[in-house]
DNA sequence: GTATTTTTGTTCGCATAGAAACCAATAACC
DNA sequence: GGTTATTGGTTTCTATGCGAACAAAAATAC
């Protein structure tokens, strides 16, 4: 496997996982982005928080997060309330129908997921671990070059491209 | 890290991915999978393909395909041509405009992984590649049970699902 | 030859994702 | 207090991605 086949797996990964979510959205009418801001609201206190911190927790760009609030609002799994003291900021509330469709889903995730992981030797675990932080590593280039003192990488590049040749369907 | 971890890591690859695709097309007008799709052209026959083709070679749904094919042919990267013989077929053929697109972007993007994957010791290469086909075999279930000849795999259950909980924004 | 099934690719609808533009509110500066 | 800079979140636009529906064409069955 070189380069080229370490893209086109990961290609396969994030198909895997997007397929994934339409699957889970179809059964419970809720996508994992949409599950992932509902938890996070479920573990804030009093099940509130601000666009902005959903935000930073989804580690999304502020126009895709106000779409997801939009859709749970919609969905009212959610309800936008007015921060006292900043005009500006939106209190975004857990509702009970959120934390109703929370208690659902999870479990049936997770657990299933974690199974398999789990059923594999701890050290192939490991490797899987310290492989996509090496990927996010040489994907990330910023991230690197903004903490220096992180631990001693070769100089990299500034531009880091991401190239493209043959996939094979399975 | 455990299973949530290395799911917020892929979540963050993902990222990572989706960032770079969207600075190639600032700087270049082309995505990723438009890179992807005028690669395959260029490297087939007559440079020309069929949209069953290019579908299957990307590994995507048919209307994601004729939508990318769409922008293509909008940026006169490609033309679609009347098939010989079946008329349900379209023909795509790769344009001189393409191929000049083509000559400027890859060799950019695919050299810059590729020297950073294999500044990589081999071990740690090998690594990665055998922990991405490991996730591809968790996540893709249904490839497994489609081909129940392929190796000796424990039952895995029908539906698997995934889950999510915090993340943190680095 | 006719009826049925399968194939091919397009359209539509929905969701995710980012960039850019925007505006109101707040903070910082003088 | 007035001016400038920053912040927070929304809107608009573009692209990717999937599923469902669809129509035409081809393949298959009788």
């Amino acid at each position: 496997m070189d380069t080229t086949e370490i893209l086109i797996t990961i290609r396969r990964i994030v198909r895997s996982i997007n397929l994934e979510s339409k699957k889970i959205q179809k059964e419970y009418g809720v996508s994992i982005p949409q599950l992932l801001c509902l938890s996070y609201l479920h573990a804030s206190r009093n099940f509130q928080s601000t666009q902005g911190e959903i935000r930073r927790f989804l580690n999304l760009n502020s126009s895709t997060t106000s779409g997801i609030i939009d859709r749970l609002e919609n969905k009212g799994c959610l309800a936008r309330l007015p921060k006292q003291g900043d005009k500006r900021v939106v209190n975004i509330a857990l509702t009970s129908k959120g934390s109703e469709l929370l208690k659902q889903v999870p479990p049936l995730l997770h657990d299933r997921l974690s199974e398999r992981l789990q059923s594999l030797p701890s050290i192939k675990l490991q490797q899987i671990q310290e492989s996509l932080v090496t990927l996010v590593h040489i994907l990330d280039i910023e991230q690197v070059e903004a903490s220096p003192m992180l631990t001693i990488e070769e100089p990299i590049e500034e531009t880091k491209k991401e190239i493209s040749s043959k996939s094979q369907e399975i």
